[in-house]
DNA sequence: AAGTGGTCTAGACCACGTT
DNA sequence: ACGTGGTCTAGACCACTTT
């Protein structure tokens, strides 16, 4: 049986089932109907309610329990998709210095690295207009025949900015977030003062092979270095 | 075509052209092989093979343009997956007071209330052992009859810890990050000093009627208020 | 006109959980 | 033994893009 409005018969047994679960009539950990109860009910092949319930899986409402059933999730809250503030993201990047360093034991750790392998330091500062909002540091081992400064910075410091059929998906980022304040020579770079709390971002560039590419400390400056995320099932509306 | 030890086939699609995706050797941008093309090649059935593609859409590797073919996607890293650290998740809660306050401005605007709409605050430690890690406030309106304080608590203030089975996935969570320090009141009901640099959480609970149901802010002290996150594509283990 | 992806069907076999 | 979800097939029609 065909929808209405060209909308398809999976959309309307997604639609369904999940405002069922959102208003609550079908509670978290209760059992859907079967998947043969849903053919019968709706006159669909059974592809095609699949379709619809795989769906209900991937917003993260049901889960499939093989030979089971399908069943409500509990809702989780502690898990957020987080994007930067368009200030940080969009904002200006400036170079501001470039270094070749013995690692401190946190950038050894976290590259993988032992101590007497050199690593080199790129600083830029993130800035909104003439104010400047952060700054970040990039670390990348200093090795392997170093084709040439520039193919570093291009390939392995900034490969955000890089030729991106280059790059890839190559690697992926895992990110701390912290509050902190600066002192020393951070603080020098930053326009803010020394109790001013930061929020600081560590992240690690880490390849599908494993191995640690980079390692990035940002400073961000309030108000402007916020983050925003969201969890939950988010209602959004059809594209 | 049947894969050797029990792996569907369209797992096999997805992980070979993941494989290609992630070695480079198809690149941002670049055009997939077209489902039919693929259907000779892996001798498998168009949905078979569609399954495959599905995975890497979802995955984010791959999007498909209709009538026009599946491409490679530019990689994202500026958008985490962020959970809370164990300590904070999973670590103790006490309470610590209850009020009935006038909402300040960024309580009303944060609720969408008006002045003169009262509001209950929230008062609860984190904990992990004896040391206060954080704190957390709480604010819901004080509204519509009031059925008990307990119901309150239950249902609105602590859903997480409430009746799943009544909270269901009826809200969703916005959150922003900032790091602050803490003064006055907030300040003596922390373990902390006016100095130290705090994360703080501010999180809105809003049901997927557009309600906003709650408003908290949740204070959080270093090296406990840590949070972590992942972006760009993870390889994962064969669960 | 040929090719593409989007939707859908009506079957099939399997492994396994529940009764 | 029966029902369940997991996988897979070989077709079909559609709307649209590309050539």
């Amino acid at each position: 049986m065909k929808a209405n409005n060209h909308v398809p018969v999976y959309v309307t047994i997604f639609s369904e089932l999940r405002d069922r679960i959102v208003n609550g009539s079908l509670g978290p950990g209760e059992m859907l109907p079967s998947e043969n109860e849903l053919c019968a009910k709706y006159r669909a092949s059974r592809e095609t309610i699949r379709k619809g319930l795989k769906q209900l899986e991937q917003a993260g409402l049901i889960y499939s329990s093989p030979r089971r059933g399908y069943f409500v999730n509990t809702p989780q809250h502690n898990k957020f998709t987080l994007s930067f503030s368009q200030d940080i993201g969009n904002g200006e990047v400036r170079f501001k210095d470039i270094r070749i360093i013995r690692p401190t034991a946190e950038i050894q750790e976290a590259l993988n690295i032992p101590s007497n392998r050199k690593v080199i330091a790129f600083y830029r500062g993130n800035y909104k207009g003439e104010r400047q909002i952060g700054l970040e540091i990039k670390y990348v081992p200093y090795d392997r025949g170093l084709p040439t400064i520039e193919d570093e910075i291009n390939f392995a410091v900034f490969p955000e900015a890089a030729d991106a059929k280059a790059t890839s998906f190559s690697y992926y980022t895992e990110l701390n977030i912290q509050a902190v304040t600066a002192s020393g020579e951070i603080l020098s770079m930053l326009d803010c003062s020394p109790e001013d709390p930061l929020l600081l971002l560590k992240r690690t560039y880490i390849t599908q092979s494993g191995e640690h590419i980079g390692y990035s400390k940002q400073y961000l400056i309030p108000p402007y270095g916020e983050l925003h995320g969201v969890s939950g099932y988010v209602q959004k509306n059809t594209h």
